[in-house]
DNA sequence: AATCTTCATAACCCAAAGTTATATTGACTG
DNA sequence: CAGTCAATATAACTTTGGGTTATGAAGATT
């Protein structure tokens, strides 16, 4: 005997209604096709749901316990409901994004950190490369979105590229290094400190090329090369080395007083800081959401470096 | 957003099947069906179910969360059919009877005991009452079945009628008693004993006068009147006196030893014992289950007191 | 590249279920 | 006990979800 869940979630509404016409108007159905519903069911079953010429609408026992299974339905379709709308809302779901190590990990991580505070159902995967490798990981379908600066006239074909930051960088050094707490600096000065390089085949080792090409310094030496933003930091923190970094990043880093940056102007990188992703497929709602929620935090951001800017932290 | 409880539970078969053709086949349907299904969800909800272009079906986060509660929705659409199943066959559900007390205790009570435990999800409601009482209850739908004493040219209108046993009657007193052990008696012997008087209202109390005008006893003193069964039996057992029981209950009391009957022959009652109910409504499935089961039994008793009949229990 | 399986689409049809209008019928009340 | 009220049942009709078969399209596999 196989019976429609839906006529079991109106048995329970007629149950707890009390009454054909009241449990029509609860699910929003007429009264006659409730009513013809119900014989359709004692039909079916072979046995009566209400006894017969009562008039406060008396259940039968097998109705009740019906009735009960009714009930179990109509919870499980309404959470499944609302799974549907904290899913189309963005508020649950999956968001996979991968971008260039420094950038995750000096600025993109603690927004996460928000987002997640903000979305707890939200789950974030994250992971690292660089442009090829992104663009790999979004075609097969491994992510949803990259973060990576990129040339507005290099953005790989089949990808959408939002800009969300421009690129700026700055030398970087410990707030306890020598040449902090100077107003001006000459290219003499800095040109005998150490450097610390990003891996060389990220692009921020192209810009720090680019950056010392900018300033006029020739040869340097490297005093260290790859490693994660962390271990920058902490190199940056117990040495005399400097490096370059994106502004952003040593903002980012403010409170916590561990990086400082140099008063010398450099060229800024032509790449932009942006998001990418397929532009065959639209994002799902988390994914949006995410996205959406990074591009606000960075255009805060922008207003925050722009208000505060130069004065406090370029001569930090 | 609504959605619709056969669609989730549609969902949970093709997610556990791993597609479209295999879920089809297991809820019964064919596989455009249930495709045309799908994406009419993907429709509604706005978001896709399945990945697009992947041909080992890919469910979506949101599809799984979905599909968690098809199962629950499965589940107790099958428990509900088990219930109709339980309760279509008898095996669960409520049967509310009542009938003469002696006859209830004495013989109905023991097979009320083994329905028990054959059908432990039947409740039984008992009750007792004499048949102007029995066809009242009947009546107003306080019963629904009721086991009585009835002549059969004295039915009540609008009541069906089955009798199961014809009345038979014997004298009753304890296995010690002075009489019991003698094989044949005259009317004097028996004369001077007290008697125990059923209820002055019930009908046992009729076949009591019946049965001694029948033997030629016109005045006799009566040393106990009203009680139960249980109070008869016991005062029975710790007294000389005699009285008037039907043979079943009789039979029935035989593995206990607590009464014996005097080998005297005593006319029948005109009333037999039988099933009453209303005709104008038949009885649940609970019910009828019941009642087959207390005619197959009556018919078993039946057979019983033939074979190890008066021999046995006549002159025990 | 060919093939195989599986999913999507098209065209059609039926029964479930919605509607409004109206008849019946318990239950209550003067 | 008739009359009234409110709730349910019935009737007649319409819409549509969902079933079918036949067939096209497309991943996956060899």
């Amino acid at each position: 005997m196989k019976i429609d869940p839906n006529h079991l979630q109106l048995l329970a509404a007629i149950v707890d209604a009390g009454g054909l016409s009241d449990g029509a108007r609860i699910v929003g159905k007429s009264q006659p096709s409730v009513s013809r519903t119900i014989m359709m069911m004692e039909a079916r079953l072979g046995s009566r749901l209400f006894e017969k010429g009562k008039r406060p609408l008396r259940p039968t026992e097998l109705c009740l316990s019906l009735a009960l299974q009714g009930r179990v339905i109509a919870e499980a379709a309404q959470r499944a409901e609302t799974a549907a709308d904290l899913y189309n809302g963005g508020k649950s779901g999956t968001a996979r994004l991968a971008g260039t190590p420094i950038f995750m990990d000096g600025v993109i991580a603690s927004m996460i950190a928000s987002f997640q505070t903000a979305f707890p159902e939200v789950a974030i995967h994250q992971s690292y490369g660089y442009l090829a490798d992104l663009t790999e990981q979004l075609n097969v379908g491994n992510i949803d979105i990259a973060i990576c600066p990129v040339r507005r006239d290099n953005v790989p074909p089949g990808l959408n590229f939002k800009p969300i930051l421009k690129g700026r960088n700055v030398i970087a050094c410990a707030p306890s290094h020598p040449l902090a707490r100077k107003s001006s600096l000459k290219l003499a000065e800095i040109a005998d400190f150490p450097w610390i390089a990003p891996p060389a085949d990220s692009p921020l080792y192209e810009d720090l090329l680019l950056a010392l090409r900018s300033i006029g310094i020739k040869d340097f030496k490297v005093s260290f090369t790859g490693g994660s933003l962390a271990s920058i930091v902490s190199i940056l923190g117990g040495s005399d080395a400097l490096t370059v970094l994106p502004f952003s990043v040593v903002f980012m880093q403010r409170h916590s007083k561990a990086v400082a940056s140099l008063p010398i102007k450099i060229e800024h990188p032509d790449r932009e800081l942006g998001l990418l992703w397929r532009e065959d497929r639209q994002p799902r709602p988390a994914v949006k959401r995410f996205s959406n929620y990074i591009e606000s935090e960075f255009s805060g951001l922008g207003q925050h470096i722009s208000q505060s800017g130069r004065d406090e932290v370029w001569r930090a």
